[in-house]
DNA sequence: GTGAAAGCGCTAACAA
DNA sequence: TTGTTAGCGCTTTCAC
C-alpha cells in the first residue's frame, strides 16, 4: 500500500475476491454470515492491505460514533484538573474501552451560551454522554432539560433525582447527604456543638447536597446553624482556604471544629490554622470529603468521606454502554454508600 | 422539525431557496462568496431548522475531524487520575476548546497490541495528537516510529529529543534533568552526603531523567551511589512509599535525605518516616518533584520541583492546533522550565 | 455570486 | 452464503 494511501473495503474485497457486503461483515463481527473461506481470504486481505475501518463514514452510514463523551459545564480554570473530575474521567474511560468506546471529553463554561455544551452531541460526535453540571438549579435544570431533548442515552453524576423530575436520564451520585451526616455526627460525639462548614465558592451539587447534610443534621440535633460559621469562597484548591479560615478566626466565638467542603481545603484549612499555631484536631477538628489518594498521608491525616469517583465514573460508563447496547431500557438510578473514615483530624 | 430528525443541508438550502454549496460556503465561514441577501436567508433558515452540521459527513467528506486526541500508553490502572496526566489532559484540552477542537482521550496498556495506541489514528477520528509513552525506550521508540508513520502532528510529551531522533513529531517536555540537580545541589549545600532516590516503578521518560539528573549531579559532586540507595517500586500513589521507606530503613546506613519521583511519593514518605518516629526534616530530608497544589499545604510542606503540567499540555495543543493550520511546518521543541522550590521538609 | 453534481467509505436492504 | 446497490450528509470542483 502506497503511504498516506488508506485502503478502503474496496480494495480488501478486490483482492480477497469477495463482496464488499461480506468485508462489512467480516469488521463488524457478523462472522456467522461468512464461510471459513471467505473469512480466511477477507482476514489475509486486510493484513496484507493494512485495512482500518473509516471511522467518518461509519459513523455517518450508521449515525453511530462508538464514543461516548464526558461533558462538564464549568467556568473553573483547570476543571478537569480537579482531583474529583480527574476520578470520573479516568473511571469512565476505563469502562469505555473495555467496551470497545472511545472517549471525548469537552468542557463549556456558563458564561458562553450554555448550549456550547450539547455542541458535541449536535454535532454527532457521540453516541452517549456523561454530564457533570454546575450553576444555580434553574440553570442545571434547563441544560438537563436540553440535554435530555438530545435522545441520546445520558448519565447525570452527582445530582438529585429531584433535579431530573421525569426519568429521562441515568443517574450516578453518591450519598452526600448521608457522608456530611455521618461526619456531623461523629463531631457531636466528640463533644463539638460549634461546627463550621467551608467550601468552594462553586455551584455544585456535591456541594449543595453536603451542605444540606450538614444543617440538617445539625437541626436533627437541635444545634445552631450559625451563619457566620458557613462559608463558602475560592475554588477546590487548598489555597482557597486561607481566607476562609481568617474569616472564621476573626469572629468573636469561633467554632471547635470546621467541616471542609473537600480534602483539599481541609488540607489547606489545617496548614492556615497550624500557621497561626492553632493546633488540630486539639484546638479545632477539621474534616474533609472524597478521601484523595493523599488524605491518609497528610499529618494528620484527615478524618473524611469516601467517595468512589472512580467507580462512579467506571458506573456511568457501564450503564451508558449497556443502553447503547439494550436501547430504551429503563432508567437507572445508582447510589453509592459514602463511608466516614475517622482518623487523626478530629 | 419532527423530533429525532435532524436537518440536512439541503433542508436548509430548500427554505433559504439557494444551493447546498452556498450553505455549505456559509457553515465554513466562506462568507465573503455570498452576498448579504443570501447570507441572511440563510442564517435564518438554520435557526429556524435548528440546523447543525452533522461532523460524520464533514469529516468523511473532507478527512478532517477537528479533533485532537491524547493517547497515554499505560499499565497503572486509573493513569487518568494521576495529577500530572490530569494537568496535562486539562491543559490540553482547554487549548483545544480555545482553538475549537474536541479532544478525543484513549489509552492503552503495553500488554495489548501496542498498535492499539493508533487505533484512533488508524480510525479517522483525530486530526492531531498528543502522546504520553511509557515501556523501555525501545518500546517507546518503536511505538513513536508507528506514530509518525501515520502522518498527522504530533507532540511527544516528556521525552527527550535523543528518543526521536529524526525530528518529524514536536516535543514538549520539561527540564526535568535540571530540576533533579538543583534537588541534589541544594540537599549537598544542607550538608547531606546519603542521598536516596526513590520512585514509582513505571518506565516513565520523566522519571529516566530525574533520575538521571540525581546520577549525574552526585558524580559531578563526587558523592557515591549507593546501588542501596535507589529504589523503584509501586505506582504513583503515595501508599507506594512505605514499602520503599522500610527497605531504606533496614540498611546498615541509612540515608539523611531522600528524593522521592513525584510530590505524591514524597508525602508518603514523610508520613511512614513520622510513623516510626523519624522526624522530617531534622532527622532525615524529603524532597519531591511536581510541586502539586498540596505540596505547600501538607507539613512539613515539601521542597519541590516545580513542573508546569497544566501549561506543557496548553503548549502541546497550541503547537498541534497550529500546525494543522499551517501544515508542513518546522517541528517545535518546547522545553520548560523547572524551579526549585524551597520549603520546610528540607 | 451561485448552482449542479460527483463522490468520500461505509452499512444494510434486497436479490440472487 | 454472497453480491449489488442506494444512499448517509457533506465538501468541492467546475460550469454558468
Amino acid at each position: 500500500m502506497e503511504p498516506g494511501i488508506r485502503a478502503t473495503m474496496r480494495d480488501v474485497a478486490q483482492i480477497a475476491d469477495v463482496s464488499v457486503s461480506s468485508v462489512s461483515n467480516y469488521t463488524n463481527g457478523r462472522l456467522e454470515r461468512l464461510s471459513p473461506d471467505t473469512r480466511t481470504r477477507i482476514q489475509k486481505a486486510i493484513t496484507e492491505l493494512g485495512f482500518k475501518v473509516n471511522n467518518s463514514a461509519r459513523s455517518l452510514r450508521s449515525s453511530r460514533t462508538r464514543t461516548i463523551g464526558l461533558l462538564a459545564l464549568d467556568d473553573s480554570h483547570r476543571f478537569l484538573a480537579d482531583p474529583l473530575t480527574a476520578l470520573y474521567l479516568a473511571g469512565l474511560g476505563d469502562a469505555a474501552r473495555e467496551k470497545g468506546y472511545n472517549l471525548l471529553v469537552w468542557t463549556s463554561g456558563s458564561k458562553v451560551n450554555v448550549e456550547e455544551l450539547l455542541r458535541p452531541i449536535a454535532e454527532n460526535r457521540m453516541d452517549a454522554a456523561c454530564v457533570i453540571l454546575s450553576g444555580s438549579k434553574s440553570v442545571r435544570r434547563k441544560v438537563l432539560r436540553l440535554l435530555t431533548g438530545c435522545d441520546i442515552p445520558l448519565v447525570v453524576l452527582d445530582e438529585l433525582e429531584t433535579l431530573n423530575a421525569s426519568p429521562v436520564a441515568h443517574s450516578v451520585r453518591a450519598d452526600q447527604t448521608h457522608g456530611a451526616s455521618s461526619l456531623v455526627e461523629h463531631l457531636i460525639e466528640h463533644g463539638h456543638k460549634n461546627i463550621a462548614f467551608i467550601a468552594a465558592k462553586a455551584p455544585w451539587a456535591v456541594i449543595e447536597q453536603r451542605y444540606e447534610g450538614f444543617k440538617r443534621t445539625l437541626k436533627m440535633h437541635s444545634l445552631d446553624l450559625n451563619p457566620k460559621w458557613t462559608i463558602f469562597g475560592g475554588d477546590w484548591t487548598p489555597a482557597s482556604a486561607k481566607p476562609m479560615i481568617d474569616k472564621l478566626l476573626e469572629l468573636r466565638s469561633s467554632p471547635t471544629a470546621i467541616i471542609c467542603g473537600s480534602d483539599l481545603l481541609a488540607i489547606g484549612a489545617i496548614r492556615a490554622l497550624s500557621d497561626r499555631g492553632i493546633r488540630v484536631p486539639d484546638d479545632i477538628a477539621v474534616v474533609g470529603f472524597d478521601d484523595f489518594d493523599v488524605s491518609q498521608f497528610v499529618s494528620p491525616s484527615l478524618t473524611t468521606v469516601q467517595v468512589p469517583a472512580w467507580e462512579m465514573g467506571y458506573a456511568a460508563g457501564e450503564i451508558l454502554t449497556a443502553d447503547l447496547d439494550i436501547s430504551g431500557q429503563s432508567r437507572s438510578s445508582v447510589v453509592f454508600p459514602t463511608d466516614l473514615l475517622i482518623r487523626e483530624s478530629s
